[in-house]
DNA sequence: CGCTTACCGGTAAGCGCTTACAGCAGCCGG
DNA sequence: CCGGCTGCTGTAAGCGCTTACCGGTAAGCG
C-alpha cells in the first residue's frame, strides 16, 4: 500500500490541512475561491486534495453556509400498473424531471427525487423528509393538502406544479383550458362533430374540473353537445378502458368524439374501443392530452394537446431558484400549450407537429 | 395574523422546544422515536411541531449522525440531439432512475440526480459535488477515469453501472455477452443468415468491445461471417444513420443482417435504410439492444435484447445500501438479459415478449 | 532603520441537530 | 423514613465546514 493508510473514518478538511501543512481555513478558502491565498499555499492544498481524493462533506457545508444547493421534487409515481404500454405513459414525470435537472445544472444545484406511490401512506412524512434536505421544493399537484403546503412554504420556498396557486407557495402550470378550448374548436368546427364526451380524470383534481368546464363552454359556443353520464376516469389507461367498456356494455350510443383527460386515458379508451370493434376515428374520434412520447405511435396516432413538460420543469426550477437566491417570486406562471393534430381526431396523416 | 410572528430566520428545534416548554433534546427524541418520552411530553412536542410546521434540517441531521439518507446518481444525459424520435430513446436512463428510486424509497433514502451532458466539461467536479451530498454514489459507465473512481471509492461507497468492476468500487451490469450470443444464434441458426454486420457503439466503451467479441465468436461457431469495415457508431441514432449512409454510398453490399449496439443506433439505421429504399427485414434484418420503450413501436417492431433496466437500478441501490449500512459488498453483480423477438429480424408478428 | 500598511493565514465561533452523560424526581424495599 | 433504583429530562459536546476577526510578517515609506 503506497499511501500512508488513513487512521480512521472519513477524510476531513483537517486531514487535508495537516497534509498540506496549512490550517483548515486555508483549505476551505482554496476550495471555495474565497480570499486570496498565496499561489504556493493554493498549490499545496490542491496537491493534498488530489492525493487524498478529498471531497468536502455537503452536509457540513450546507449547515455552515445555509445553502444546500439542492431542490427537492416530489411526485406521485405509478405503482406498477400492468396495463399494456402503460409503463411508458408515466414517463411524462421523467420529462419534467429532465427539465428541472437541466435548469438546476445551470445553477450548480442538484435535484433530489422523492416520489411516492399513489397508494403510499404518509405522504406528508415523505415530503417533509425531502423538504429537510433541500433549499426549495417542487410539488406535484395534490400531493398534500393546501394547509400543509402553506405550512411548508413557511419553512422553505415551494413551487407547485400544474396545480392552483396556494397562499404562500408559487405555482407553475400550463394553460390547459386554452388548449382544451382549441381542441374542442377543432373537433366541433373543423370536423363538425356534434356530440362530444369527456372522459375525465381523477375527481379530486382541480385541473380536471377546469378542463371539463372549458369543454362545456366551448362546445356550447359552437353548437356541439357534451354527453352527460358516468364518464369518470382516473388518468390511467385502465380507468379509460373501464369507462368505455361500461359504456358499450350499457348499450348507450357513443358520442361522435371522445376527449380524454390525458393520453393514458385515451390509450385505454382506444384499446377498449378496438376490442369492441369500433374503429377510430371513423366510428369514434378520440383525443388525448399531454402528448406523451408514445402518443404518436398509437394506431391511429393520437391527436392531443402538448404540454411543454420539459419547460414546465425548467420553469419551476427557475422560479424556485430566483426565490431562493433573491427572495423574489412570481406567484403564478402559466405556460402556453400546443394543439397537436394527428389522426385519431379524423384528420389525415402528415400533420404531426413533432 | 393569528400566530405570533416568528422573529427571524428559519425555524429550528429551539423554537419548537421553547414553544413546547421542553428541551431540545426532548424534541429530538420525540421526532426520532428514541428513548421513551412521557406521553405528555410527546404530545406537547408534536403539537408545537404541527403548529409551527417545523421540518428538521437535513443537513444538520446528516452532519450529526453521519447519515444523509441520500444516494447520488450521476449519468450522462443527451444534449438535445434533434434526431426524430430520439428524445424518447434516452428514456432508458429514466427507467434506471425509477428502479433506483423504488428501491431507495423502501429504505427511506432519497435519490440525488446529478446528470451531466455528453459534452460537459468538468465532469469530475459535478461528480464530486454530488458525492459530497450523498452517502453513496451510483455512476454510469465511463463517467470518470478508473483512477478517479478508486479515489472516490475511498471516501464513500461507489457502484458503477454497466461497466467493468473497478478496484474499490462495486459494479452492477447485465449479461450483455450472453444476450448478444443468443441474438447471434437466433440470427444465424433460426434465420440462417450468413453475413452479419455489427454497428458498434462508442469506441471508448468496454461494453461495446465485449459485445463485438461475443458476436465474432458466436458467429464463427455457427458458420456466419461478420462483415469487417468501418462500422463505428456512437450509440446515437444519428451515428447509426451516418454509418448506413456511408455504407450505402460506398456501394458496398450490405450484409444480410445488421446487429446494432443499441436501440438508438438501430433506430437511426432503420431510418437510413428506409430512405435508401431497403426494406427491413426483407432486404436487411436489423436488431437493437436494450429494448427501450419505443422499440416495439418501430416499423417493423424491433427485435432486441432486453436489459432489465429497472432491476439494474434497483439492484445498484440495494448493493450500495448494504455497503452503506453493513459495510458488506458484492463486487460484481450480473443480471440476466432476455432476447425479445419481434419482426425486424425476419420473424412474424405476435411474438412480442412484452 | 523604525514605523505604517497591506496582506495572509490561523484561531475559534457557530450553523442545527443527536446523544452521552448527568441530574432529578418518584418509587420500592429495608 | 431513607438509600438506591428506575425513568425521564436537560446540559453540553461535537459532527465538518465557513468565515469573522485578529495577529504576524513583509513590504513601503519617511
Amino acid at each position: 500500500m503506497p499511501e500512508a493508510k488513513r487512521p480512521k473514518g472519513p477524510l476531513t478538511i483537517y486531514d487535508v490541512a495537516s497534509r498540506a501543512g496549512v490550517s483548515i481555513a486555508s483549505v476551505s478558502r482554496v476550495l471555495n475561491g474565497q480570499g486570496s491565498p498565496k499561489a504556493a499555499t493554493r498549490e499545496r492544498v490542491l496537491t493534498a486534495v488530489a492525493e487524498l481524493g478529498f471531497v468536502p462533506d455537503g452536509a457540513a457545508r450546507a449547515l455552515s453556509n445555509g445553502l444546500k444547493e439542492v431542490v427537492g421534487v416530489v411526485f406521485r409515481r405509478g405503482d406498477e400498473t400492468p396495463f399494456p404500454h402503460e409503463d411508458e405513459s408515466f414517463l411524462f414525470i421523467d420529462v419534467i424531471y429532465r427539465g428541472i435537472d437541466f435548469a438546476a445544472r445551470r445553477r450548480g444545484f442538484d435535484v433530489l427525487m422523492g416520489s411516492v406511490g399513489f397508494n403510499d401512506g404518509n405522504v406528508a412524512t415523505r415530503v417533509a423528509a425531502v423538504a429537510g434536505k433541500a433549499d426549495g421544493l417542487i410539488l406535484h399537484d395534490r400531493m398534500i393538502s393546501s394547509t400543509s403546503i402553506m405550512r411548508l412554504a413557511s419553512m422553505l420556498p415551494v413551487v407547485t406544479l400544474a396545480g392552483t396557486p396556494t397562499r404562500g407557495a408559487m405555482n407553475v402550470r400550463c394553460d390547459n383550458e386554452a388548449g382544451m378550448r382549441e381542441l374542442v374548436r377543432h373537433m366541433a368546427v373543423h370536423h363538425g362533430y356534434k356530440t362530444l364526451g369527456y372522459l375525465s380524470g381523477r375527481n379530486d383534481s382541480p385541473d380536471n374540473h377546469a378542463r371539463a368546464k372549458a369543454i362545456e363552454i366551448e362546445a356550447a359556443k359552437h353548437g356541439a353537445r357534451v354527453e352527460p353520464g358516468d364518464w369518470q376516469g382516473d388518468y390511467s389507461a385502465a380507468g379509460g378502458a373501464k369507462v368505455i367498456n361500461a359504456l358499450v356494455d350499457s348499450g348507450k350510443k357513443l358520442p361522435r368524439a371522445i376527449l380524454c383527460a390525458n393520453d393514458q386515458t385515451a390509450l385505454g379508451a382506444m384499446y377498449a374501443l378496438a376490442r369492441h370493434g369500433f374503429s377510430v376515428p371513423e366510428d369514434v374520434a378520440v383525443t388525448g392530452f399531454d402528448d406523451v412520447p408514445v402518443a404518436r405511435h398509437l394506431h391511429p396516432p393520437l391527436t392531443t394537446v402538448r404540454q411543454p413538460m420539459q419547460d414546465l420543469g425548467a420553469t419551476a426550477f427557475d422560479v424556485l431558484y430566483s426565490k431562493i437566491s433573491t427572495g423574489k417570486s412570481e406567484a403564478d406562471v402559466v405556460l402556453p400549450v400546443q394543439l397537436i393534430v394527428r389522426e385519431s381526431c379524423g384528420c389525415t396523416a402528415g400533420e404531426d407537429g413533432a
